[in-house]
DNA sequence: CTGAAAGCGCTTACAG
DNA sequence: CTGAAAGCGCTTACAG
């Protein structure tokens, strides 16, 4: 029923050599029968068969692009952006979600392979990364890693500069007069881990010393449901801290409400400061200040450097890190 | 480079037509070969190219999603949904993404053809549903719609009874003594359109009297940069509604930040419901009364018809209505 | 149980 | 400028 380039043959009595040179516009072809060609084109509404086009050319026009978790806003920002550049330089995505699972991952880095993709972009932080590389390195196509670092060298990666990061907001806060300042994360991925890295460099720089109990590390299922009830204890015993840096701004959200509830106000009494700057920071009341994760131009650079391996172009293996920023909202104010 | 089948053959004296057979357990082969072709298969880690695949069956497996936005988190975790359904039939999800333009989801719908999917589910509400109707007709492969309902009888649609929903914000409202209330739109969507359809036959049913000033309508831009003038001037002038009825959660959320500059307290000073129940609801802080809208059952139902069509199986075209339900949590309170 | 052959819908040297 | 032929890597009647 789907018309191919035989009918278009057929009907314009020229062989699909010459068809196929007027639809990839290869090749010489005589003005005459080119218009012949793409009249009868337009006629029977012909569209090439990419599959067919694949299996010829050996390459596909699509690149794999792996996610942790779609259902996070501020990957699904840097899907839509990824998705869009590729587009431009005319490539499409195909999106395969992994939910954190280091199997589904490895599933679906296999899997890309038989989908014959060109190249694979993998974005989002995992806590595992063994899996990962060990596939990386069996695979045929060209891989970029964006904000996850399994630290090999010979794979390309884009990250941020997470322990500058943390710094950032200790001087922030600093600044303000705060010296209790408590630090909350699930130290799950590097990237967490390196803010905390930022967290307790920036304050020995600043001559603070650093009190464990103001550090307060728990799994992301009690994160998802809400709770930190470390916290809530060291409130009640009235060894409250000053300010908050939490680890990720879905972090610094559940704080909000916990503080709330507690009668608390933010920042009248506790200053809060999250990390990634995802759009709810500034939706949110009051609105969040935060660490501006620049995950657009990471996003950006981690495609062109995709592009260029895909295009064939080898090099060294590229390993760039990014700096992020302070955006000053409505959670944070100076020390009483 | 990329081992094929005819490795496979040329290493176990085995031909393509049997090893085929092995691969996809089609047709009998007796149990010694089978273990030397599956012995080779392993050795030399061959895996088989799905474009060829694809080629000669004339099915790719894979189906085309397209999102209006996966920026939105509420479609985003739909699309997350529906790819975890698709991938548990063995089907693989190309994540199309249109940014609500007509013109770039014509584009998508066209590229889905050649791209050869053996079927599509669009997701999300759509201004204009003409071109959709108009590419949906062209196509040879099934589409089904979900959230979004061009009104043609020939589409398979599932949907949410927003009027119903619409009804269930008022009478709750009216149920904790509020009269005076408000509806803030953008009236983008037919979902919208829906809603205030709702809202105003909600206060017919209760005896209200529609106040037209109490009708809120704005353009999409003016509520991404967090601003309603027409909701202050009524404040300011203190006709202020004693409750907000928001066409999405989106809305509310910024009305919360509105009203929180204001100085006034929600629910103490006005009740405020969204509509939705985005993940964002929960966690905002007062936590949002709002409507939930089972998006995951409706893409169960979507993907379910999606894949009877995709099998082969005709009968009559599917319209399925879902009934959304009131979610209580703190946005809301008897009027004083 | 097994294999040779044709075919899926394209592209691309090669020869004319 | 144009066409016949081979090939991309698989599947599937058909014959044995």
């Amino acid at each position: 029923m789907k018309v191919t380039i035989n009918d278009i043959a057929e009907l314009t009595n020229v062989s699909k050599s010459t068809i196929s040179r007027v639809i990839n516009n290869s090749g010489p072809v005589s003005e005459k029968t080119r218009n012949a060609v793409t009249e009868a084109m337009e006629r029977l509404d012909y569209k090439p068969n990419e599959i067919a086009r694949s299996l010829s050319l050996r390459r596909t026009m699509t690149v794999g692009v792996v996610m942790q978790d779609i259902r996070n806003p501020y990957y699904a920002y840097a899907c839509w952006h990824g998705d869009r550049l590729l587009e431009k330089s005319g490539y499409s995505a195909v999106i395969c979600n992994v939910d954190n699972d280091p199997e589904r991952e490895q599933a679906c880095l296999n899997s890309m392979g038989h989908r014959s993709v060109d190249g694979v972009l993998c974005i989002g932080p995992q806590e595992e990364t063994a899996n990962i590389v060990r596939a990386v390195e069996e695979m045929e196509i060209p891989v970029v890693l964006v904000d996850t670092d399994p630290e090999i060298a010979k794979i390309d990666t884009v990250n941020l500069d997470n322990i500058y990061g943390g710094q950032l907001v200790v001087d922030y806060l600093v600044s303000l007069g705060h010296r209790r300042i408590a630090f909350v994360t699930s130290d799950f991925t590097s990237a967490e881990r390196g803010r905390r890295a930022g967290y307790s460099e920036g304050l020995e720089a600043r001559g603070i010393d650093l009190d464990p109990s103001l550090i307060i590390s728990q799994g992301e299922g009690q994160w998802h449901r809400g709770e930190c009830p470390a916290l809530m204890e060291l409130i009640r015993k009235g060894n409250a801290p000053t300010a908050i840096f939490a680890s990720n701004d879905f972090k610094a959200i559940r704080i909000v409400r916990l503080l709330h509830r507690l009668g608390l106000s933010i920042p009248d009494d506790i200053s809060l400061v999250g990390f990634d700057d995802i759009d709810a920071a500034a939706m949110v009341t009051p609105g969040l200040t935060t660490i501006h994760q620049p995950i657009d131009k990471m996003i950006d650079i981690g495609v062109r450097i995709l592009i260029k391996r895909m295009e064939g172009r080898e090099g060294p293996t590229e390993h760039e890190v990014l700096r992020p920023w302070l955006v000053e909202r409505e959670s944070t104010r100076k020390v009483r």
